[in-house]
DNA sequence: CGGGGCATGATTGTTCACAATAAAGTTGAC
DNA sequence: GTCAACTTTATTGTGAACAATCATGCCCCG
């Protein structure tokens, strides 16, 4: 597919290599749900052996972004509706506990980081740069669990986001969910600041609530669409 | 170590199998945190070749169970108080989560099962049995999340209670543990029972504070010991 | 014209041998 | 006796080949 490939890793990094670019890949949307993950072309893309791509795709398995098939390979995991409801709420239960921890732990030049992303969130929001809040979005999310120095629902958290990639743009796509988005996390930094972990773990609370009602209300748009 | 091995696993399902049998024997105790996992006694454990092995060891890795160090091979991951602490407050979050759902679809033989974990529990509990309640302790919450239908939490809970598989048990050893245990489990019944997801949610979270407060209690008691 | 069986190719699961690396043990000089 | 450099050994990381399995296309028969 890609034939330009990184310099050939060396020994002992091939299977951490696959593994991350095969991540990546997955996060940039070069990898679309229900692909096929060939080995032998991850071999040529990556540059790396056949028993790396092997145990990278095991890890992927794992962490429940590819799915394998015995005697048939490997693809990229096609989240139904419910899975990705389900994820969502475990992400919720999550992120609250990691935002709990933030306000503890933040530091003033955490808050620094916060109020920065905001402010792009908000040029962003301001230009109709969707794809952009959402990248914001996203690295807002990964700050507040790097802050919370919670290493645990780090690693969880970072797994759920992954395998959520697909439906994360979508979901800021509803109308007017991207204010609504700006004014909730908003409110987050403004309680994390304050150090106030109740008011932090309540205003998360309300944000991911509205991104479940948004996925609720594009799936249901889909499918929708989907029966003409 | 066990030259005692299962028949050997037709093709397809050594990786499988492996990961299984290794799994299953971090859960019973026959193997030790800090304990090395050389490659080729597993081969000889489970008459599996080496790659399933090699992946096996990444999936346990990913899962958090095992950890590997470049060149120098895997072995079962120790764990520190702290992380004890931080995977039981993630568990704590995602057990709120499942039992909601829980008390939303128990049915009828469900809220059976749970009442006969509980009578078991209780005998355990008379009889001083510590071991066997821990095990019913175990299934209890097992049942709760298979009640609950959330495939996602039951797969991110798995994974956790894996993880601290060697601190299960030492929980339980507190003084009145097991009693409180006992009650707070009954509650959660009750609440499950009478499809009340707010109680059940909040009977969890009374439970899950009782835990770590015991966590805590046995790992200053241990640091206490360590330090005469 | 359609469908079941059969060859064919593609791809995966497995095995083996070998190189690379880190830990342990040994030798030798000071 | 001790420490450093070297050797040995155990174990992992990797690459190539082989076997098993699935998907595909084809042919022959109805």
């Amino acid at each position: 597919m890609s034939p330009i490939r990184a310099r050939r890793p060396k020994r002992g990094e091939g299977e951490g290599h696959c593994y991350r670019e095969l991540r990546r890949a997955l996060l940039e949307g070069r990898l679309v749900p229900g692909q096929r993950l060939v080995e032998t072309e991850l071999v040529r893309m990556f540059g790396v052996g056949r028993a790396a791509v092997r145990t990278a795709l095991a890890r992927l398995e794992q962490e429940g972004v590819v799915e394998r098939a015995l005697n048939r390979g490997a693809r990229v995991r096609l989240l139904t509706e419910e899975e990705a409801v389900e994820i969502l709420e475990a992400r919720a239960a999550l992120e609250c506990l990691a935002v709990r921890y933030a306000a503890l732990r933040a530091r003033a030049e955490d808050v620094q980081v916060l109020r920065e992303i905001l402010r792009e969130s908000a040029e962003c929001a301001r230009t109709g740069d969707l794809l952009g809040y959402s990248e914001r979005n996203g690295r807002f999310h990964q700050e507040l669990t790097r802050i919370s120095g919670h290493a645990t629902v780090a690693r969880l958290l970072d797994s759920l986001r992954t395998q959520m990639v697909r439906y994360q743009y979508r979901t800021v796509m509803a109308p007017g969910r991207v204010e609504r988005s700006l004014q909730e996390h908003r409110a987050i930094v403004t309680a994390v600041a304050s150090r106030d972990p109740d008011a932090a773990e309540a205003a998360m609370r309300v944000h991911v609530g509205g991104v479940l009602e948004a996925l609720r209300h594009v799936a249901r748009r889909t499918a929708a669409a989907a029966v003409p």
